[in-house]
DNA sequence: TATTGTTATACTCTATAACTATA
DNA sequence: TATAGTTATAGAGTATAACAATA
């Protein structure tokens, strides 16, 4: 039997590729390449409000989350606490959440929305639910979705 | 009915955090995360053979279809044309891969691998295909391997 | 000693604009 | 004019080490 796979047009684009050693038909490629996508329209859909895919989940951790603290906010979205500072230092520059130092143990920041911060959630949710509804349609179905999800969940966590 | 969903401990890391929009079970979160310990298996496992997923690539298209004109090469890895320059130059400067100028169209290169670069190759498939392994094992086989890639493709392409 | 937040730093990946040489 | 390869640059994402304040 052989290794060799041919790459069809859909697959890479552009076809009569050999794929020596399927790479193309790869859980990395194609979860990269899937990421990109969905990365790509995320910018499309919420680029214009200044927000990233890390901003988002920030707000949205803290909306169903009020006083959480800040490291936990960050193990929870599998961003390293380093990484976090700068994330958490821009939202609250532009006032959309607020850091409270706890009474009890002086280390320690709870994070919370600010009014505007929740105002601006808000007005994201619709467009961030479209964004993902396009994937949904494309995948055919919310069971497909679901179906994807839990798939994707036995490979992370 | 309501957005909320509770984050159980293996979706997010950590019990009890309530998911306000559903980004913990979203589409653009769980791909990030399968991408992220895929990657992360990769230099794992491979990572001592000073390769990135993006050479391995390169070296695996380029070796099933030597002569490659190298701006193709860079379209079926969706990598753009002004990116791969330092790929295929750091490729090269290791001997693994050459750079053959056409003789109809001096502006085109075409890639080929060098002997050395096909023995090279040939020691990461084993390992290559152990990671890939790997995650075929947690996803429960082949079928829900075959499966994922589907669902990813309907995504992306 | 350990933890929380922080700074500094480096490397990778992706994107855009503009250049050159060739067609 | 258009294309192939290139350079320069900027913005994200991720990773590690080390520090101050606090426990």
């Amino acid at each position: 039997m052989s290794n060799q796979h041919i790459i069809g047009e859909s697959a890479a684009g552009r076809q009569g590729v050999v794929d020596y050693s399927g790479l193309v038909h790869s859980l990395g490629f194609r979860v990269r390449r899937a990421q990109l996508a969905i990365l790509q329209d995320f910018q499309d859909v919420l680029g214009g409000h200044d927000i990233r895919p890390a901003d988002f989940s920030v707000l949205s951790v803290i909306a169903g989350n009020s006083g959480m603290k800040q490291s936990d906010v960050a193990s929870t979205l599998s961003i390293q606490r380093a990484n976090f500072v700068a994330i958490v230092d821009g939202l609250e520059d532009r006032g959309l959440i607020e850091r409270r130092r706890s009474d009890t143990d002086r280390r320690v920041y709870f994070l919370h929305l600010t009014p505007k911060g929740t105002q601006f959630l808000e007005e994201l949710l619709p467009k961030w639910r479209e964004h993902e509804e396009k994937f949904i349609g494309r995948l055919g179905g919310s069971e497909k979705r679901d179906q994807l999800i839990e798939l994707l969940k036995s490979i992370s966590d």
